[in-house]
RNA sequence: GACCCCAUCGUCUAGUUAGGUCUAGGACAUCAGGUUUUCAUCCUGAAAACACGGGUUCGAAUCCCGUUGGGGUCACCA
């Protein structure tokens, strides 16, 4: 392979969740080398001792593959190759650029700076500007910034393409390459993914309204958890097991900002590629929707914009929830099945293979995240006791007129009775014939019944409810309701 | 505060590099109708932007300057 070569890396830190800023930056640099032709790293970049965790390390490897963002060498981890910084920075000291201060070792910037990004264009900044960082600190492990510009080097890394946080801290790399002789990559600095209000997304706005819930839920920990709890409370710290305890425990609904957290909602990797990319990228015209493959064939880093952009839930949500009607059932089905597997394992329990495959057909073509199915459809899985009524929908559909409904569901529970053999399209039909009789439209009817069997007003067609139910369930189902809230 | 960067509908953006074809196009969201047994869809339509002020030019969303607003950096974090 020729030297020239693109190599691009993504080179997180392993101190907790893959954000969804990262994410990008890692689609962006995968899509570039892949688009060249070239090879793609993963490293990390683990020299905060105290911050840096394997399991973090492991979780953003997992993430990465669950986008589909292979990689072609590592993962390589900063702190397994210490020994490498130890030479460029003997050079450093010996020409030098750099000095010990009090145990640390600084590198003098003496120079006005002039680097070039692909993204802003020339950047320059003036000496005066500039001060001395230290580039290894007193517990023998580089910083960030000697690390990265060595390793760049060794792993001859082609383009850096990462967030825009880092283009004032790029003087320094520059600085540092033209004094150990290595040659600069190209940088291609990204804009930065901002909240709908424009603040920075950031893990912090879990922490933010965790604790604000539990500030107003006046929750209160137990035994060992308490003082977790209150240093949280206190703004001690934004600890992500507090966190979740807390919303595990008031049932809350955390913004979404990790791959993690988008995954859990139901998100499907190819769209949520699709819409980060769009983040800051597109490829000119009108063309919004694309698949990983069309943005390797016309991903160019002049087409990244400079400004900042606001994510934006609701169109990442449409997207999602027409990939999931264009899929084909077997696909929809497929990709169900693999998320309740890790979220919800209990409908893989309680549905046996063939009503899983008519739960999968309830939702297809309607649910709009892999989680939907789940919120919605717990009444399938619940036995008929454990049913609640939502009250307002009994109301309206059962008790109005005299207790209307409740008539309604006693003549359909006689005639469902009577059907033999029971099949979704046999009651849906029977219901119709009935309509027609008492001259109702099917909403009168309906409606009570779907109130009856699952709860609510809400359901996925009656003929599909009707089926995957079956006729027992359903029938106890009608009973239940007329005892519990007829009464 | 100093320095660096940015600025088109509410949001993401096309258009800016080569000024006229832009009374500014698309998408998401919103609103109004229509379809639908619920929900989810689907169809039609509407409203909606070149931040402001100067300049250059026959002509500026596009080039220049300033103002305002936003973001970033200024750690022995990355």
């Amino acid at each position: 392979m020729p030297t020239s070569a693109v190599v691009t890396r993504f080179a997180p830190s392993p101190t907790g969740e893959l954000h969804i800023g990262g994410a990008r930056t890692a689609l962006f640099s995968w899509a570039f080398a892949r688009a060249q032709g070239g090879r793609y790293v993963i490293r990390f970049e683990d020299t905060d001792r105290a911050r840096s965790s394997d399991l973090s390390a492991e979780n953003i490897l997992h993430d990465l593959r669950w986008l589909g963002l292979d990689w072609d060498d590592g993962p390589f981890y900063q702190s397994h190759r210490l020994d490498l910084y130890e030479e460029p920075i003997r050079h450093l000291l010996e020409a030098g650029h750099a000095y010990e201060d009090d145990g640390a070792i600084r590198f003098r910037m003496e120079r006005d700076i002039d680097f070039h990004d692909d993204v802003y264009g020339h950047i320059r900044v003036e000496a005066k500007q500039l001060e001395d960082f230290v580039i290894r600190k007193t517990d023998g492990f580089p910083t960030f910034h000697l690390a990265v510009v060595v390793d760049d080097a060794l792993m001859n890394v082609t383009h850096v393409i990462r967030g825009q946080e880092h283009l004032t801290n790029t003087t320094k790399h520059a600085a540092l390459c033209d004094a150990i002789g290595y040659p600069r990559p190209v940088w291609a600095h990204t804009p930065s993914i901002m909240n709908s209000d424009g603040s920075k997304m950031s893990k912090r706005d879990k922490a933010k309204v965790a604790r604000r819930a539990a500030l107003a839920a006046d929750l209160q920990g137990v035994d060992c958890t308490a003082e977790r709890l209150s240093k949280f409370l206190e703004k001690k710290n934004d600890d992500a097991g507090v966190v979740a305890m807390v919303a595990e425990q008031l049932d809350l609904q955390l913004p979404e900002i990790d791959v993690a957290d988008f995954r859990h909602s139901g998100y499907l990797p190819e769209v949520l590629c699709n819409y980060i990319a769009l983040l800051g990228w597109n490829p000119g015209g009108d063309v919004e929707r694309f698949d990983r493959q069309f943005l390797v064939e016309r991903f160019a880093l002049d087409r990244i914009n400079k400004a900042n952009s606001r994510f934006d839930r609701k169109k990442l949500f449409r997207f999602n929830a027409d990939m999931l009607q264009s899929m084909t059932f077997s696909q929809f089905r497929d990709s169900l099945r693999k998320h309740l597997a890790i979220y919800h394992e209990s409908y893989l329990h309680k549905l046996s293979g063939c009503q899983f495959d008519q739960f999968a057909e309830a939702y297809h073509g309607r649910a709009r995240t892999l989680d939907e199915p789940a919120q919605l459809g717990a009444f399938f899985i619940l036995s008929p006791d454990q049913l609640t009524y939502d009250a307002t929908a009994v109301k309206k559909n059962l008790a109005k007129n005299d207790g209307a409904g409740f008539a309604m569901l006693r003549e359909l529970r006689s005639q469902f009775n009577s059907l033999d053999p029971w099949s979704g399209s046999a009651a849906h039909e029977m219901i119709k014939q009935l309509a027609e009789t008492m001259q109702l439209n099917m909403g009168k009817l309906a409606q009570p019944l779907r109130v009856a069997v699952t709860g609510t007003t809400v359901s996925p067609p009656i003929d599909l409810t009707m089926a995957l139910l079956g006729k027992d369930s359903v029938l106890e189902r009608i009973d239940h309701c007329l005892a519990v809230t007829s009464g």
